[in-house]
DNA sequence: AATCGGATCGTCT
DNA sequence: GACGATCCGATTG
């Protein structure tokens, strides 16, 4: 059986590389398999620009050249020696050279075995942290520079639920060292937990 | 519950 | 030659 999905168009990517973090929450991320497909919704992402915590700013390098490159792509790198981290390439290009956004975590809706498989577990519940995400979906440096608005290339993203602001969390990103104080880091929060930042960018 | 160190390697200085 | 947009298991309190 064939499906199609509906892909997010590129005009979506060629915004603000904030606003595009932020509407990425309840987006959804499909990954197609040998065993299958792997679907989430994305739940926590973090914005990279130019700023000092990026990979962009130091200018292009061979690593990150898809930062440069169309927006609406897959910018995935190797890290550690160990994992991949998987971005989305998001600028609005008529004012910004370099950004992308790191896919930090997700709540799994399809391809529960797929999952378990990969992480040699239990099925979470969210699929938290960058690394155990790309293991969980197979995403790895083939991936890098994958047009994620076409369903062809196996890694791509629809449409999903709408998050409203009053349940985003908003905070610096995670294990940087530079631009500490940037809330550069959009998460989406149940009802009843507890909010770490209750600022909000306006849209 | 919080902290610590080992794994492991591509990229850039 | 140093160091990461990390993870996990072990240890300690």
């Amino acid at each position: 059986m064939i499906r199609t999905f509906n892909t997010i168009k590129r005009d979506f990517y060629d915004r603000d590389t904030l606003i595009v973090a932020r509407d990425l929450l309840g987006k959804v991320l499909v990954r197609y398999t040998e065993r299958g497909y792997v679907i989430g919704v994305i739940t926590e992402t973090e914005a990279y620009t130019d700023d000092q915590a990026s990979h962009a700013f130091a200018g292009q390098t061979k690593r990150n050249g898809s930062m440069f490159g169309p927006v609406g792509h897959a910018y995935v790198y190797f890290t550690y020696g160990i994992h991949y981290c998987m971005n989305v390439v998001a600028r609005d290009t008529k004012n910004s050279l370099a950004g992308a956004v790191l896919i930090r975590a997700l709540v799994p809706l399809e391809g529960r075995e797929i999952i378990i498989k990969n992480r040699k577990g239990k099925l979470p519940l969210v699929v938290d942290g960058p690394g155990k995400l790309t293991q969980a979906f197979e995403i790895n440096a083939k991936c890098n520079n994958l047009d994620l608005t076409s369903s062809d290339s196996g890694l791509f993203i629809v449409e999903g639920p709408s998050i409203q602001d009053r349940y985003v969390s908003i905070t610096p990103r995670i294990g940087i060292s530079q631009a500490k104080d940037l809330l550069w880091r959009f998460a989406v929060t149940q009802e009843g937990e507890k909010v770490i930042s209750s600022q909000c960018i306006k849209i």
